[in-house]
DNA sequence: TGCATGAAGGCACGAGTGTGCTAAAAAATA
DNA sequence: TATTTTTTAGCACACTCGTGCCTTCATGCA
């Protein structure tokens, strides 16, 4: 048998070449060439990996989409685990919406990242698929955040809904605003936002 | 003198075929070659009216930015025009942010073309000084909305820069899933969330 | 010590891109 | 009619792209 490598973590390695040319230079840019470079290999190593350039794009979307998925469901783990209305309550609830932001360095590559694959998408058929993976499950979350901020007999099953896709388009708004207009949209404003959008949900905020 | 054709009618035609091609293929595929043969011509006469590429794709830019701030100035007007708190101004407003939405064929195209534009403008420096002055114009547009519907001794100047954020935020990201998900964000939807939106504004909706 | 096999490296083709440059066509003026 | 200038048309070059296909290398087992 030939050399043994862990061909887990090179797809891993190569993943993360992706991740941080699109960062950069855009989705556009992630060609095999480019990657390869990025990834200190030759293409014809990322080939032997990924079967084909679309194989490795829609890895890297999934890889990315599962990487949000895994910090919104441990922050929402942690925001029904505060008692609610208190301010330990209130600063889960806002690291949770936060994980949507480009807060930090690697926010920023996975919200870049997951915005250029969303987009991309639309055009680009072999993404359809987990485009559609993706919104069920961030919508699945935020809906769920949604039916625990709002009392169970103040509002109709129809505003729940509503609610859900009003703070799930206010985030993505955001989110393209920090990383389109980052001099403009700054994680303070961020928050102030989010501290206003959430101002419907209990009659009073807690902070400011 | 040779064959007079006008000029500035050649390149909005030109222009047209552009916004069709992003809107249907995406940026990405609006090449020279594509835009030509979508406008009936050849390469060489699109090249006798845009210098380069990158001309062509800044001007093509602007003209949507002008269009769609345009409608955005006669529906403001429109707004402060009518009665506050009555339900023709409340009809206004929502037009008035409806202008930002795909909601019917025309809007659709300029939606998309206005967010490939913006998406790409990150990565392309060519773009970045043409998106600048769309994202200022319209939060321009954005904030004299809020100043009008807040009412002045209300709220600070702080909370006032924040509502207009929230709002643009709101708006663009109804406008993403709109172009993104149009199978779960219909028409329909985005009209509840803005009319939930708006509830801040004053005490109670006006309709349904 | 062989050698089969996974890994790495690379060549070449066709298709697509922007752009420099040239050449034909067409029509209003001299 | 002859000329001048805009418009239209197109060739050619260098580049990038994905991919098919092949070679070389290294290594763990027989």
């Amino acid at each position: 048998m030939p050399k043994i490598v862990d061909a887990e973590a090179r797809r891993q390695e190569v993943v993360e070449a992706v991740f941080r040319i699109i960062a950069v230079d855009g989705l556009e840019r992630a060609s095999l060439r480019e990657v390869a470079e990025e990834a200190g290999l030759v293409v014809g190593s990322v080939r032997h990996y990924f079967a084909s350039s679309d194989e490795l794009l829609v890895h890297s979307f999934s890889i990315v989409v599962d990487r949000i998925l895994g910090r919104l469901e441990s922050c929402l783990d942690d925001v029904i685990r505060q008692e609610p209305r208190t301010e330990a309550h209130h600063e889960a609830v806002l690291t949770l919406l936060g994980q949507f932001l480009p807060l930090d360095e690697e926010l920023a590559v996975d919200a870049c990242v997951w915005m250029a694959f969303r987009n991309a998408a639309r055009v680009k058929p072999a993404l359809a698929e987990e485009a559609a993976r993706s919104h069920r499950a961030v919508a699945a979350v935020v809906g769920r955040l949604i039916m625990h901020l709002m009392p169970a007999g103040g509002a109709g099953q129809q505003d729940l809904v509503t609610e859900a896709e009003r703070l799930l388009a206010t985030l993505d708004g955001l989110c393209m605003h920090a990383l389109l207009q980052p001099e403009w949209m700054t994680a303070e404003v961020c928050r102030d936002v989010l501290a206003s959008h959430l101002t419907v949900f209990h009659g009073v905020p807690h902070s400011r």
